[in-house]
RNA sequence: GCUGGCGUAGCUCAACCGGUAGAGCACCUGACUUGUAAUCAGGAGGUCGCGGGUUCGAGUCCCACCGCCAGCUCCA
């Protein structure tokens, strides 16, 4: 029943927070800025339950990588693929390029990447974009040349001493976090040399079509204490066709860009005023908003759950009491006084869940609670990393709250992840994979609980069928959490959903019900989000359709178009019927000819246009075009109706989507 | 937040070395009454992001600020 997903892909849509600890306890007090309106930084590892692990731009996702586990690597050559050493090998051209056109150009380190490779540089002033194709240029001559790439092992002594004659300083700071016993290599490429452990490919000549693609700051060790340096990023391939290929969907992703889509076809925006990272819905965008949001409803209450609703600020003492204003500060906004107590908005709807199963005393005859809410919660995010709609500031969570026994955790967790999946397949969506992140190296709760919740966690994954990662110690300090990414039709990977064991609040709320043998016993909880956030899924979906939504989702489902004056009354009637007939749809007549009101509809994206002259007006019938340019037969009203509604049928599951 | 780039009409963009802001689309009006991706003509529309400064004169140069875009440990 569960469909495999592809493997491969671009990685992105990754964020900070899926990997387990969340992002806004890392931020120092220092780091925090100005932003007046918060709360002092706080240390620890924020609470993010369902953690908006949607918010986030498209970012490469990738796994740290141990410092130790690096230094035992020191000396020996890491096994790269063909393409990842053709990637570094031109990362190491770029470099002799740059240091041959700039001299005294300091190097550091120029990795190949999932996309490609970049290096980073330490020079006074910026590269400019002539910059990059003067060094273009140069790369062009060093694989003209063919100089081999050689290899040379030495002792670390020696090789430190070769490049503190160079005045490399970033390469010394390298070559002393090595292991003292360590052989150190470096790489030659005609009379330049960089430290490196290889591998590459034999002579320049073997390396590829290759492109530099931008140049932008970036810290030595991706620390922000640390020198900013120059970090130039570009990508290679084996072949010109490769390289096109990719250049291609580079553009595409471009032509998707949901910030783009957004304007052109009026669906949201966002106003300086008004603030960065919040959204201003247009009424056409809001309408899809609305056609996710109803269907979203409906599924929650075919599916278990009750709706619940929840104020968007309460006082400090609730905040306190789950923790957000310990753990969770960094990302909060600054509350209000109202009478003389603190008010703080809600950066997460949990402690109000919490705080309405309190009241009154729960039987395990009652459980489980399954409550969800579109709850709208307020972040705090660093000015520089807000994005169109994948990352705000305001945001609704598709939010929900299980709250159960410990014996129920295995089925519940199994019942959510495939609510989430026939959500997500829903909205046409089939790619998939999931992460499991375990316990941390901090963490609440009984060890025994944790091993219960991995393995139901666990054996839901391998039941799935669907492809998924462990990530050893990347669960939140509360508890073990699945993360679900889907891929775009791009192949783009990003997350949206997920589902984490919670051990933490029950305790801080005194979660409890009266068991079958009439004691107390904690409850277990579950945090979940299936699409995220509603802003973040909507930037989604709007370029894995780009912009051309499924007409069960198209703000516009259908326009009426006079060719004359004449029909105009007709029109309005035929719009009339499909309203009543529970479809959006609007029309145009006036003055442009058809072919104008043609090309606005097919620009709007709209599915279906129908066409109303003099003939379809005497036989009242419609001439419908689709967006994809097909022409359906010329129907009676009745008949398009029909059509339509079998076109506009929400796929649950995942039908195709028609039109 | 940091580094770099950018900010001119609703949108996409012009304006040489500083000389007093322009086009297309959209919008409004009129004409046209049209058969499947742009009918014609006219009109209106701009505190050139904001605030200072230099200059006889600033969209253009300088400073500060605001915003947007890209990037910010896939590791010698």
């Amino acid at each position: 029943m569960l469909v495999v997903a592809a493997g491969g892909g671009e990685g992105q849509g990754a964020q900070g927070e899926a990997k387990g600890r969340a992002h806004g306890g890392e931020d120092t007090p220092a780091a925090a800025g100005p932003g007046r309106a918060r709360l002092v930084a706080g240390p620890e590892t924020p609470h993010a339950a369902p953690p908006m692990s949607d918010a986030s731009p498209p970012s490469p996702s990738s796994a740290p990588v141990d410092p130790e586990l690096l230094a035992g690597l020191v000396g020996a050559t890491p096994t790269l693929s063909p393409l990842e050493t053709l990637r570094h090998s031109t990362a190491h051209v770029m470099a002799m390029a740059v240091q041959t056109l700039f001299p005294g150009t300091k190097v550091t380190i120029g990795p190949s990447i999932d996309t490609g490779f970049y290096y980073d540089f330490d020079r006074p002033t910026p590269f400019s974009e002539d910059d990059l194709r003067a060094i273009e240029a140069e790369m062009a001559k060093i694989v003209a040349a063919d100089l081999p790439f050689e290899r040379h092992e030495r002792d670390r002594a020696e090789v430190r001493a070769m490049f503190e004659r160079m005045g490399e300083a970033y390469k010394l700071e390298l070559i002393d976090s090595f292991p003292p016993d360590a052989t150190v290599s470096y790489y030659t490429t005609g009379d330049w040399l960089d430290l490196c452990r290889g591998p590459h490919v034999a002579r320049t000549a073997e390396i590829g079509a290759f492109k530099l693609l931008s140049v932008a700051g970036a810290y030595w060790r991706g620390d922000e204490r640390n020198a900013q340096l120059q970090h130039i990023y570009g990508t290679a391939f084996a072949t010109q066709a490769e390289l096109d290929a990719h250049l291609a969907l580079l553009e595409e992703a471009k032509r998707r860009d949901h910030r783009r889509i957004g304007k052109d076809l009026d669906l949201f925006s966002i106003d300086e005023v008004i603030g960065g990272g919040l959204v201003l819905w247009h009424p056409k965008g809001a309408r899809v908003r609305h056609v996710i949001e109803t269907f979203w409803r409906e599924e929650h209450f075919a599916h278990g759950y009750e709706l619940v609703g929840s104020p968007h600020v309460a006082r400090e003492e609730l905040w306190n009491t789950s923790g957000h204003t310990t753990f969770y500060k960094e990302n909060m906004y600054a509350g209000m006084d109202v009478d003389g107590q603190q008010y703080l908005v809600k950066p997460m709807n949990c402690p109000f869940h919490c705080t309405m199963f309190k009241k009154g005393l729960r039987s395990y005859r009652e459980l489980p609670h399954r409550w969800a809410e579109l709850g709208t919660v307020y972040r705090y995010e660093r000015s520089g990393v807000m994005h169109g709609l994948l990352r705000v500031r305001g945001f609704t969570q598709d939010d929900a709250h299980l709250f159960m026994t410990r014996e129920q955790l295995p089925v519940e967790l199994e019942r959510v992840v495939e609510f989430c999946l026939h959500i997500l397949r829903t909205f046409g969506f089939t790619d998939f994979k999931l992460y499991l992140a375990t316990r941390p190296k901090d963490y609440v709760g009984a060890p025994e609980m944790w091993q219960v919740a991995e393995a139901a966690l666990h054996a839901v994954l391998v039941k799935s069928g669907l492809p998924f990662e462990v990530d050893p110690g990347g669960g939140a300090f509360y508890g073990p959490k699945i993360d679900l990414k889907l891929k775009d039709c791009l192949g783009r990977e990003w997350q949206c959903s997920t589902v984490q064991v919670d051990f933490n609040l029950p305790e801080r709320f005194d979660l409890s019900y009266v068991g079958a043998d009439g004691a107390k016993h904690r409850i277990v909880m579950v945090h979940r989000a299936l699409l995220g956030s509603i802003e973040r899924f909507f930037a989604v979906l709007t370029e894995h359709y780009a912009g051309a939504f499924p007409v069960w989702l198209a703000p516009v489902q259908a326009r009426v178009i006079a060719i004359g004056d004449r029909q105009e009354a007709y029109v309005e009637e035929v719009a009339g019927l499909l309203r009543q007939a529970g479809f959006r749809v609007d029309t145009h007549t006036g003055g442009d000819k058809l072919g104008a009101k043609i090309r606005q509809a097919q620009l709007e994206k709209i599915p279906f246009m129908l066409v109303c002259g003099d003939k379809e007006v005497a036989a009242r019938a419609v001439a419908a075009r689709a967006r994809d340019g097909s022409q359906l037969p010329v129907m009676s009203i009745e008949a398009f109706v029909d059509h339509l509604r079998a076109a506009a049928a929400i796929p649950r599951g995942g039908a195709a989507s028609v039109a």
